[in-house]
DNA sequence: GTGAAAGCGCTAACAT
DNA sequence: ATGTTAGCGCTTTCAC
């Protein structure tokens, strides 16, 4: 049971450096130096403060130590929700690589919300922790890219850096860190994948104009398809305003709906959109892969259950790497910008191309 | 283009409160009192003082706000894993009223490793967050809960408020708050649905002995049996050591594999064992619910992917209970205990059992 | 209604 | 190798 100040009032205080001081018989300059480990000190010193400090419990006020002058060891995630697999993904790898070095982790989710944003944004700022992780979703017009140099300039001056999950660069002048990952590669891939199953009808469901994730995505479908010289039919992609699986099931039912099959596979935008598509078509008796070949993006659960074939993203290391680059001192440039690769993990849900010979 | 204090070196320092007392032309004091909005002032200085505070795009500095008595605007929660859908269930609970309340939320995750946890919380005693909100995975024996009762005694003296969230009291003594739902009722009521399509003999998935949530829902498995006056075999209870999807699917398919099969229905210990099992089944050629039927416990993804009935848990609810209460302060007790409810949700995984007669 | 000044607990010069 | 002391930026008495 550790000793503990215990002022008149009867509530007990927690322990300051000051009692340590005073039980160890030293100064308190003594007990800080040797709790933070980085000056020399007589063994006998070390052992007696260290005795101090067991004794009465003592841990060091955070707000005390950030205030003095040394950055908080604290590092901060902003996503829209911790809920959605993607997020908290990326969410886990700051996690590991924050607890690895030490460091405590604050969490913001925004709902995708501007406003709320701003405040966690705000509210971060006051805390001036290393590194502000921002894994938003958020239109990449230039009002997103104002609002996200302004973010940086205020964290700059507060001495937190700047990264940026998952989405392309704001410009050299802009003191922000990015880590993206390689979307249209991704998608180029799977493309060739199914193209080389002999499907030459492809929908593409979820396009999102105006946010760069799905637009990297659609860009490396069209690409493969204009490599492998097939048409590209803009009937063929289907607007998805929020990505998720409801959503998927809504497009492939609608889709289905609206006249004859007029495609043989289906890239979904993400896993969600796919495991969704896949529910509609089954309800409308089309088996996957046995009527329709499907795949998606991203490896996330549900992907594994579904046996779907899929685009790996490594969410974990992306995460991993932006609180890496973040507290990596060495290297002083505000600006780095890094791209992790994709690769296609093959599963159950596609099947080769019989409705219509491939093109010779 | 806020102006800013810039030293000789040439990097801006962010603004202080000084700085804006002096460009409005008050006191510090004055400046406090008004952003704290707690204390009469005069409109003019008021206006003056907000145009200061935003020309010079202050923020106030939260470690000396922490440093000078207040408490800071934090609540911490302490996790397994944020990829774990239950825990990240309880964290949007969290985030989101957390959020609500203005407050910036800290989240840490041990990987289940007490060392970690240990690590975790005495950073959190640190920050001296209002609430530290535990959602374990432990083992109830008595070294788990004198560890717990440390925590909270530690963590009181800080002035934070311990809560525990889905798991039982530790009793009167310990101050720590207590957020649980209904394992075992939630148990019964699944197996009376079970029971009531006909079914003798269930196979329980996922008995874990020493942890208390699962040892509650097999609680309720048995009383359920045996208020139905159905024989309870401890042969059809299969341990399980880690609880996930491949577990599950281990479990399911060495129990195909030992003999002929001696049960006509699965109970399993949660949705994850339930969707492994769900593989395995079909896997030896049995389909859900046409050979099998099948329940989980939990309702959260993939429990709606793989159409599952199961028990619904309010892991949102618990996340958003545990910070109300916590940040409660005109209940001054620091050991509530709240009891949330649980209910069953049908989907279709369950059909009456035709093998052998009900009872009469 | 506003100002002056005393800390909060810690770190980092500056002494010795 | 250790002690002394001046802040860090804010809130909060206590005066006026």
């Amino acid at each position: 049971m550790p000793r503990r100040a215990m002022p008149e009032d009867g509530r007990p205080r927690p322990s300051t450096i000051r009692d340590v001081a005073r039980h160890a018989g030293v100064s308190v300059a003594t007990v800080s130096r040797i709790l933070s480990g980085t000056y020399p000190s007589a063994p006998a010193t070390r052992g007696k403060v260290m005795r101090a400090v067991r004794e009465l419990d003592y841990v060091a006020n955070a707000h005390a130590r950030g205030l003095a002058g040394v950055r908080p060891k604290t590092v901060a995630i902003v996503v829209t929700s911790v809920v959605s697999p993607h997020y908290a993904h990326v969410a886990q790898g700051v996690q590991d690589q924050a607890a690895r070095e030490g460091r405590l982790c604050i969490v913001g989710t925004t709902g995708g919300d501007p406003q709320r944003e701003l405040a966690t944004v705000r509210l971060l700022r006051e805390e001036h922790a290393e590194a502000v992780i921002l894994v938003g979703n958020m239109p990449a017009d230039d009002a997103y890219r104002e609002r996200m140099a302004d973010y940086a300039r205020a964290l700059a001056v507060a001495g937190s850096r700047l990264v940026l999950c998952g989405r392309p660069p704001l410009g050299d002048d802009v003191p922000a860190i990015v880590v993206e990952y390689d979307n249209t590669g991704g998608a180029y891939a799977i493309t060739s994948h199914l193209l080389s199953a002999g499907h030459r009808r492809i929908l593409f469901l979820g396009r999102r104009t105006g946010y760069t994730t799905p637009e990297s995505r659609i860009a490396g479908y069209r690409a493969a398809l204009a490599a492998h010289r097939v048409p590209h039919d803009p009937a063929l992609e289907v607007d998805s305003v929020v990505m998720d699986r409801r959503d998927g099931h809504r497009m492939m039912r609608e889709r289905l709906d609206a006249g004859p099959r007029d495609f043989t596979a289906v890239f979904a935008g993400n896993d969600l959109i796919a495991a969704g598509a896949r529910a509609a078509l089954r309800e409308r008796g089309l088996s996957v892969p046995g009527d329709v070949s499907l795949v998606g993006f991203d490896d996330l659960p549900p992907a594994d259950d579904i046996d779907l074939t899929t685009v790996h993203v490594p969410h974990e290391e992306l995460g991993r790497t932006a609180v890496r680059l973040a507290l990596d001192t060495d290297t002083p440039g505000t600006s780095q910008h890094v791209m992790l690769g994709t690769h296609i993990v093959v599963r159950d849900s596609v099947r080769p191309n019989l409705e219509e010979p491939p093109s010779p």
